[in-house]
DNA sequence: CCAGACGTTGTT
DNA sequence: GTCTGG
DNA sequence: CCAGACGTTGTT
DNA sequence: GTCTGG
């Protein structure tokens, strides 16, 4: 699964990597960037395309439109990939709201005993990456509305799986116009980008338990580790 | 038809 | 045990 | 995801 | 909103 992550570069480097601009509706003053832990609940950047790439923000954590409150019970921080067309709280943000999540890489946590030690597992080739997401809109009473969006998981690949058996969709350069038009659905071209995750190299490497509470958000965070006691 | 749920993960 | 906050 | 808190009453 | 269960 992937429920913290890793977004190294500034919001500055960010629009150059990825030839994006700050969306005229939507105020980014509480993403914090770049952050090296972050969790559930987080404000985080997202790619959208309004004619052009739009960075947003949404609340980590999918909230469906038609909740009666602004949060669930269990956050819905995931998507299966693979009930992404049949589930009533996907279907809609997957055949309309599509998007792609900025991350660089994510941790995960792999169970020995009663031990749990954490890896910060990220794609090898390219620069800077994004893993695909859905996103909706909440809306309640007021003006409020909230933007929030789940992270689409997949099986974890061999290279990884002693850690984890299921991995972040990552989104290549190539994949991302095609995955956030939500002027088409293509479902199995759409899901071909989870295939393609096959061939995504990945990297990976322990990181200091320092990252297990979410205030811990140093560089730190991502550099390879030795063991700990 | 209406009412009620709507999720992932891991663990048992 | 279970919920909230980060 | 993990860490950390979790409650009422009355009195100061 | 959309699907499932009764």
């Amino acid at each position: 699964m992937c429920g913290r992550f890793a977004v190294k570069s500034s919001l500055e480097q960010l629009k150059k990597d990825f030839g994006a601009e700050e969306s005229e509706n939507s105020d980014l003053s509480s993403v914090s960037l770049p952050s090296f832990n972050i969790a559930p609940g987080s404000d985080i950047l997202i790619l959208v395309f309004e004619g052009l790439r739009k960075f947003k923000k949404a609340k980590w954590g999918l909230v469906p439109s038609w909740s009666k409150e602004p949060k669930t019970p269990y956050s819905m921080i995931n998507a299966r990939a693979e009930s992404l067309a049949e589930k009533p709280s996907f279907s809609l943000p997957f055949r309309k709201r599509r998007c792609a999540v900025i991350a660089d890489g994510y941790f995960e946590w792999k169970k020995e005993g009663k031990e749990k030690i954490p890896y910060y597992i990220y794609a090898k080739n390219g620069k800077s990456s994004a893993f695909a997401g859905i996103f909706d809109i909440w809306s309640g009473e007021d003006e409020k509305t909230i933007m929030s969006v789940a992270i689409i998981t997949i099986e974890a690949q061999n290279e990884t799986r002693f850690i984890h058996n299921r991995m972040p969709a990552f989104l290549g350069q190539k994949d991302i116009d095609m995955w956030i038009d939500n002027s088409s659905y293509n479902r199995e071209a759409l899901e071909s980008v989870f295939e393609k995750n096959r061939e995504t190299t990945l990297a990976f490497h322990r990181v200091t338990k320092k990252i297990n509470s979410p205030a811990f958000n140093l560089p730190e965070c991502i550099e390879p580790a030795e063991k700990e006691n």
